[in-house]
RNA sequence: GGGGGCGUGGCGAAACUGGUAUACGCAAGCGACUUAAAAUCGCUCGACUUCGGUCGUACGGGUUCGAGUCCCGUCGCCCCCA
C-alpha cells in the first residue's frame, strides 16, 4: 500500500520483571534459530520405520522459475502444517522437496540470455532453495531431487525401456499442432484460439513420427478407480470423468453406392436416429479422402484449409463448419433404397471414433447447422413425450434449433414408440443383427504423445538405424545424457543439429545409425517423482522396492487446480503402469488430494485507465489515491490473481524479512478456507503480526513458579472453566487440522487466549491454570507458527525438548462434557430468551421453565398453546395462536 | 450451449446431520495510558425503531413447530467442458 507501516513494538512491553527478556520479540534472529536447532537435530528427516504408522505429505514441486511467490508460500505452508501435525501425533511423516526442473523457459533464458539451460536452472534452484528456507518448513532436504539431472532421469529412460516391452510405449505418425516460431509441437492446452500460447502464432498441423504412451489401456481403470478417491474433491473427480469421457454407442457401416463391397463405418452415440440421417461427414484425412484428393485439387484444397486449424476440440468446436460435396452416396444400412451423400468436413477427427459420422440434422445441433448451410433434409424421429409427432416433425423441418432432449422415436420403423434409451438398444441389435454394425464403447481420452522437439527435456534412449529399425539404447548404456554443448543461435531443436551427439553405432549390428533427438515431455518427469522420494539416493534402480510400498500412496497431496487433469491423470497412469513392469504394488499414487486457492491482491489503475504498481501510488488524507507523480486519480480495482502485468504481487521474502515466517504463514492460513482464493491484504498480516506479539506477552506475564500439571478443572471457577476450555479446543482444533479446516483452528485458538488473557491470576491455582492455557495455545499453535511456538515453549519450559518433538495434546474427554446447557426458547420459531437448565433435566421441567419465562407470558398471552416442541439440549418452541 | 460451484455485516469469513445467524479476525468509532503520536488495554460496531419491538443470510415462492442450511423458479458472479 501506499503508505507502509513498519511494526513497531519497541516500547510497548508493560513490565520489565524478567531481566532477561528483551523488550521486544526478535522476529529474525528467533527464526533463524530454531531453524539451526531443528536441522542440527535433523528433526524433519526422514526413514523407514515399520513400527509406526507412516504419512506422507507432499506439495506438488515447483519449476525453479528463480523467484518464489505468495502460491508457493501457501502451497507449502498448507503441507507444512499437516507435516509438523501428524509427526506430532507419533506419525512417521515423510515431507520432501524437488524441482520440476525441465522445461521450455531455461530454453528461453538460453535464446535471450546466453545462459546455458542447465547452468540457468541449478543456479534459480539454489536461489529458491535459500528462498525456502526463511519459511522454516518441516521438509526433509536430504531427500531433494532435481529431473534434470542424468541421476534421476536415468531411471526414467529405463522406465521408458521397460513400457516398450510392455507394450505400453509405441511410436506413430501422428498430427500435430506445430508452432512455426517456436519450431516445436504443442499440445492442445498450448493452442489458444488456434495460436501458440507463447508466440500468438497461427497453429498449423503437422504430421510426424511420435512417442506415445498407451494410457488408453487403463481408461477404464483409471475411470472407474475415481469412485474409490473418496479423498479427493468432487470437482477433480467431475473433471476427469470427462476427460476421460466414456461414451457408448455403435460403430455402423454404410455401403459406397456404385463400390462395391466398399463402405465407410461411421461410429455414433445416438444410433436411435439412425432414420433421421441426412449425409455422412468423414474426416479429412479419412483414407478415402486421401484417396479422392489425389485427384481432386479442389478437394486437396479444402484438405490443406482443414489443416491450417489446431486439433484441440475447442479449435474445431469454435471455427465455422465447412464440408466438401464429395459426390458419392452412401446406402442407408437400415434401408437399402435409402442414399446419403458423403462430405468431407473439417469437425470430424480421424483420431476419435472412426474418424467418419453420419448427420441427423433434426437432433444435433452441430449437424443442423451443417444441414441449413448445405440445404441438406431435416427429418424429426425423436419428438417429446406426449407431442403431436406430425405437427412436431412439420415444424422441425423448417427450425435451426435441434431438438436434443428426450423423447420417444418417431418415424423410426419399428422403434416407434421406443424411449430414446430403448431405441438406441433397438438401433444397435438390429445393426447386429443385419451385420452392418455393432455396439462399442468409446473414450475421448487419447493416448499420451510423448515427443518434444526440445533440447532441455530427457532424451528418449532409442536409436534408428536404417538397418535395424528403431533400437533400444541397451541399460548398461544409461543414462543417455544431454551434451553440454549446444547453441540456441539458430530456430529448432539443439539436439538436431549438434555435431557429434547423434551419430552413433547401432547397438544390433554396429553400423552407423543416429539417437533418438526429441525429449520426453516434462510431465513425463511429473508423473513419477513422488515416488523417487521413497528413495531418492538409489543409483541402481528408480527405487527399492520395499521402500517405495512402504511410503507409497501418498497420504496427502495438496496443489493447485490447474493440474486436475493433465497432471494428476498422468501420474495415475504411470503408476499403473509402473506397477505392471513391477516397479511397486501401488495403483493410485495421491490417496488423498486438495486443492488450494489462488492469491489475490487489489489491482490499482491510473485515470488512463494503466496498471499501476504500489509504489507509484500515494493515500491522501481522506482516504483517496492519487499517482504520485502526477496527482492524478486513481482507481482501486478489483482484487485479481497476483500477476506481474497486473503489478499486483506481493513479495514473499520482503513479507517474511518485515514481519516473519510465522506471521505470514498466520496469516495465510486463518484469513479464509485453503481451497478458496484468498486476498493478500497488508492489513491482515498485521494482524497477525500483532497476535504473535501479543502471545510473546502473555508469556511474560506467567508467574515464575506456576505448575501446569496442577489446575483445577471444575466448572465453576474461572480458572476450572478456562482449564476445560483448553480441553474443549484441543479437540476442536485437531479436528480441524485433521479436516484441513485452518481458518477454524486459528478462530478456535485465538478464543481459548482471549479466554487466557482475560483470567485474573489471583492465587496459585489461576496462576496455573493461566500458564497451562497459554501453553496449550502454544503447542496448538506449533505446527502453523513454529518459530514462535518452539521460543515460548523453550522459555516457559527449559531446553529439555523441542516443541518439534514433543506429541500433540491430548484431552479429556470427560471434561468436555457440560452439566448446564442453554436453550433457546422460541414461540411460534422466534427466539424469545435463553434458558439454562441442567443437562438431565427432565422434559417436563425444560417445558415448565419454558412456560414460566416472562417473554414467553407477553407472547402468548390471549393465545391457546398447541403444542411445545423441546429438542433436548438445543431449544424449547412454544406454538400458539 | 452443457455440467458444477457460489451469493451471509463496511470487509475476509463462522454456523456440525434443519434448532440462539454473524464465532474469529480486519477496518471504523469512542475511552484509558501518553506532553503528543505510535503501540497497548477497555468498550461499541446488521438495519430500522414510538426502545415494546420489527425486519434481516441475492430475489420470489414452497416444505417444516422451526430454513443461511432442504425443494422449485429468477437474477448475479466464478470454474470446468464445449
Amino acid at each position: 500500500m501506499a503508505k507502509p507501516r513498519r511494526p513497531c513494538f519497541a516500547r510497548c512491553s508493560r513490565s520489565s520483571t524478567t531481566m532477561a527478556r528483551e523488550d521486544r520479540y526478535n522476529v529474525k534472529e528467533t527464526e533463524r534459530k530454531w531453524q539451526a536447532a531443528w536441522e542440527s537435530r535433523q528433526c524433519f528427516q526422514a526413514s523407514e520405520d515399520t513400527s509406526r504408522p507412516k504419512y506422507y505429505v507432499l506439495e506438488m514441486f515447483p519449476y525453479p522459475s528463480g523467484r518464489i511467490h505468495m502460491g508457493h508460500v501457501r502451497n507449502y505452508t498448507l503441507g507444512d502444517v499437516v507435516a509438523r501435525f501428524k509427526r506430532a501425533q507419533g506419525f512417521n511423516v515423510l515431507h520432501p522437496m524437488g524441482w520440476d526442473a525441465f522445461g521450455l523457459p531455461a530454453e528461453n533464458a538460453a535464446i535471450e540470455r546466453g545462459a546455458h539451460p542447465g547452468q540457468w536452472t541449478y543456479s534459480n534452484i539454489d536461489t529458491m532453495r535459500e528462498q525456502f528456507k526463511p519459511m522454516g518448513l518441516s521438509i526433509d532436504w536430504s531427500r531433494e531431487v532435481a529431473t534434470c539431472r542424468p541421476e534421476y532421469y536415468r531411471h526414467e529412460q529405463k522406465m521408458f525401456l521397460d513400457f516398450l516391452k510392455q507394450g505400453l510405449a509405441y511410436r506413430k505418425e501422428s498430427w500435430v499442432n506445430w508452432d512455426p516460431v517456436d519450431n516445436t509441437v504443442l499440445a492442445n492446452e498450448q493452442v489458444i484460439d488456434g495460436r501458440g500460447w507463447r508466440t500468438g502464432a497461427l497453429v498449423e498441423r503437422r504430421k510426424l513420427s511420435q512417442w506415445f504412451l498407451k494410457i488408453t489401456h487403463y481408461a477404464d481403470d483409471l475411470l472407474d478407480a475415481l469412485t474409490g478417491l473418496d479423498r479427493w474433491p468432487e470437482k477433480v473427480r467431475t473433471m476427469q470423468t470427462n476427460w476421460i469421457g466414456k461414451s457408448e454407442g455403435a460403430r455402423v457401416q454404410w455401403a459406397i453406392a456404385g463400390r462395391d463391397g466398399e463402405s465407410i463405418e461411421v461410429f455414433t452415440t445416438r444410433p436411435d436416429t439412425l432414420f433421421g440421417a441426412s449425409f455422412v461427414a468423414i474426416s479429412a484425412h479419412h483414407p478415402l479422402t486421401t484417396e479422392l484428393a489425389a485427384t481432386n485439387t479442389a478437394l486437396a484444397d479444402f484438405v490443406a484449409e482443414c489443416d491450417r486449424m489446431g486439433t484441440s476440440e475447442e479449435a474445431i468446436e469454435t471455427a465455422e463448419k465447412k464440408g466438401y460435396d464429395t459426390g458419392l452416396r452412401v446406402i442407408h444400412p437400415l434401408d437399402p433404397t435409402w442414399t446419403v451423400p458423403v462430405y468431407v468436413a473439417n469437425f470430424v477427427l480421424m483420431d476419435y471414433g472412426t474418424g467418419a459420422v453420419f448427420g441427423c440434422p433434426a437432433h444435433d445441433q452441430r449437424d443442423m447447422d451443417f444441414a441449413r448451410k448445405y440445404g441438406l433434409p431435416v427429418k424429426a424421429v425423436v419428438a417429446p413425450k406426449g407431442a403431436d409427432a406430425d405437427a412436431f416433425a412439420r415444424d422441425l423441418e423448417s427450425a435451426t434449433e435441434a431438438f436434443t432432449d428426450d423423447g420417444v422415436a418417431i418415424n423410426s420403423g419399428d422403434f416407434n414408440g421406443l424411449s430414446v434409451t430403448d431405441a438406441k438398444r433397438a438401433a444397435i441389435a438390429k445393426v447386429e443383427s443385419l451385420g452392418k454394425g455393432q455396439g462399442t464403447i468409446q473414450f475421448r481420452l487419447r493416448d499420451w504423445g510423448v515427443s518434444r522437439q526440445r533440447y532441455w527435456g530427457c532424451p528418449i534412449p532409442v536409436i534408428h538405424c536404417d538397418e535395424c529399425g528403431v533400437v533400444p539404447v541397451p541399460e548398461d548404456q544409461l543414462p543417455v545424457t544431454l551434451p553440454e554443448d549446444v547453441t540456441f543461435d539458430a530456430p529448432g531443436n539443439p539436439l538436431a543439429r549438434h555435431p557429434s551427439w547423434q551419430f552413433v553405432k547401432c547397438p544390433c549390428c554396429g553400423k552407423d545409425a543416429r539417437r533418438e533427438t526429441d525429449t520426453f515431455d516434462t510431465f513425463f518427469e511429473s508423473s513419477w517423482y513422488f515416488s523417487r522420494f521413497c528413495d531418492p539416493r538409489n543409483a541402481d534402480s528408480a527405487y527399492d522396492r520395499n521402500k517405495v510400498d512402504y511410503w507409497m500412496p501418498v497420504d496427502q497431496y495438496i496443489g493447485g487446480v490447474e493440474h486436475a487433469v493433465l497432471h494428476l491423470l498422468y501420474s495415475r497412469f504411470f503408476t499403473r503402469a509402473l506397477r505392471d513392469c513391477g516397479y511397486l504394488s501401488a495403483s493410485e499414487p495421491f490417496a488423498g488430494l486438495f486443492t488450494q486457492g489462488m492469491i489475490c491482491h487489489e489491482t490499482y489503475k491510473s485515470a488512463e485507465g494503466k496498471w499501476l504498481d504500489p509504489s507509484e501510488i500515494d493515500r491522501r488524507d481522506d482516504g483517496s489515491l492519487v499517482k504520485i507523480d502526477d496527482g492524478s486519480t486513481v482507481t482501486v480495482g478489483r482484487s485479481e490473481k497476483m500477476s506481474k502485468s497486473k503489478k499486483n504481487v506481493v513479495d514473499p521474502n520482503h513479507i517474511i524479512d518485515t514481519y516473519g515466517a510465522d506471521a505470514a504463514r498466520l496469516f495465510m492460513l486463518s484469513d479464509c478456507p485453503p481451497d478458496r482464493d484468498m486476498d493478500w491484504s497488508d492489513a491482515g498480516i498485521e494482524g497477525a503480526w500483532r497476535y504473535l506479539h501479543r502471545l510473546w506477552r502473555m508469556a511474560g506475564d506467567v508467574a515464575s513458579d506456576a505448575n501446569p500439571a496442577d489446575v483445577p478443572t471444575d466448572g465453576a471457577s474461572d480458572a476450572g472453566k478456562l482449564v476445560r476450555l483448553c480441553h474443549k479446543t484441543i479437540a476442536d482444533v485437531s479436528e480441524d487440522l485433521e479436516r484441513l479446516r485452518f481458518n477454524n483452528a486459528v478462530a478456535r485458538i485465538r478464543e481459548l487466549t482471549n479466554a487466557v488473557q482475560a483470567l485474573k491470576q489471583t492465587d496459585a491455582a489461576s496462576q496455573n491454570a493461566y500458564r497451562f492455557g497459554l501453553e496449550m495455545v502454544i503447542r496448538l499453535l506449533a505446527p502453523m507458527t513454529p518459530h514462535l511456538s518452539e521460543e515460548l515453549w523453550a522459555e516457559l519450559r527449559g531446553a529439555d525438548a523441542l516443541l518439534a518433538e514433543t506429541a500433540w495434546p491430548t484431552f479429556d474427554p470427560a471434561l468436555l462434557v457440560q452439566d448446564t446447557v442453554t436453550l433457546a426458547v422460541q414461540v411460534n420459531g422466534k427466539l424469545r430468551g435463553t434458558l439454562d437448565m441442567p443437562k438431565s433435566a427432565p422434559q417436563a421441567e425444560v417445558e415448565q421453565a419454558a412456560l414460566a419465562m416472562d417473554n414467553v407470558q407477553t407472547q402468548i398471552a390471549g393465545k391457546t398453546i398447541r403444542k411445545v416442541v423441546v429438542v433436548p439440549g438445543k431449544i424449547v418452541n412454544v406454538v400458539a395462536n
